[in-house]
DNA sequence: TAACAGTGTTTAATAATTTCAACAAGAGCC
DNA sequence: GGCTCTTGTTGAAATTATTAAACACTGTTA
């Protein structure tokens, strides 16, 4: 479900991309640090996908494997806190079930705007919960096609189509097509 | 199983007594905490008896409740490096099922020799399947009666009585009696 | 081309954590 | 005494993380 992804990012320090860059600092596959850490390659791989959120008796033989502290782990300061460019290979990523969600600038919790480059596959949905939270948000579709819900309306939007609504209205996405559907979003304050 | 408590121990500096120490000196109780980060009391509880390996997300909520950031927490050492007099109230607990050790000195990464008291409920057993590892320990038993089985051989302890052995040998403690057991014990090295 | 060894990812089953709800112990107060 | 409020702890159920085994992809070598 989506509110993983949500709870996720609440874990606040991009996780994933932390441990991805220690570990690629030293040259490590995910399966050699694996190996050293006593723990499986998939560990490792969701953990840098954001899609789980390891205990911290986890994360510490991880750690161990690097090796590295767990104070001088989260000590460290990934992008150099007002880094301004960003390669698209430096987006964090949130990762699930067909929606991925690339992030502009790491740490949303120091900024007041949160911009989005997300991806659907065919079929993604963000649940038949309708999302709800208490921000604006908008977004431009790149390509593919995607039903947009928002309260009572619902519209089908294709490349170069946009929405722009109030977040704390009930809405949800759905890939309606069967092509990837690409959309950049900006929402304000970050949806925690 | 005992063996919770073993991966638990490896997950290094004491997690739950640095919660609890952080905690109380802020004057929070357990359920306080709890309603600010939105978990329940039940968690912090079992955190801060280390029954449980919270995952990096659910620490960070109960971090935001006091408030402080995981490098934060991670940055701080409890006892002050080199610290040589322990209170009873200081050491911190692992305990589950019946099985209760209190260690001295927090950090048994830095230390060649693990001390333990020990404490077993009427009943309490560290498992049918055999311990064992690479260390020699001893102990005496302070007051009520335990079976201790080591290899082929098995015997009866009551207070003042002890035992030595390499822990390689598969072991075993049970408190065959219908009171507490205590037994205050020791092994290098520490058993990780 | 095929075969192989390396990478990262994903899925279903297993094992852990978290919650919900109840419990027991202590303090304050009438 | 009893009552009430608070504390921390615990057991069964719900939720989440971890594993084991498979997949897809890349580069290398015969």
């Amino acid at each position: 479900m989506l509110n993983d992804v949500k709870s996720e990012r609440s874990a606040g320090p991009d996780l994933g991309t932390r441990l991805r860059s220690v570990r690629e600092e030293r040259g490590l596959s995910q399966r050699e640090l694996a190996r050293r850490a006593g723990v499986t390659n998939a560990t490792i791989s969701l953990i840098e996908k954001n899609r789980s959120s390891p205990s911290v008796s986890s994360l510490k033989k991880v750690l161990d494997g690097i090796p590295m502290t767990l104070a001088e782990f989260f000590a460290l300061e990934l992008p150099p806190e007002d880094q301004i460019f960003f390669r698209a290979a430096e987006l964090p990523e949130f990762s699930e079930e067909g929606v991925s969600f690339r992030q502009l600038g790491g740490d949303k919790s120091r900024q007041k705007l949160q911009i989005l480059r997300e991806r659907y596959a065919p079929g993604a949905d963000t649940g038949e919960t309708m999302l709800s939270h208490d921000s604006e948000e908008g977004g431009i579709v790149l390509s593919g096609r995607i039903e947009v819900t928002v309260g009572d309306q619902q519209r089908v939007l294709g490349p170069g189509d946009g929405y722009y609504f109030d977040s704390r209205t009930p809405h949800r996405f759905r890939n309606v097509g069967d092509e990837i559907c690409e959309i950049i979003s900006a929402c304000t304050p970050p949806y925690l």
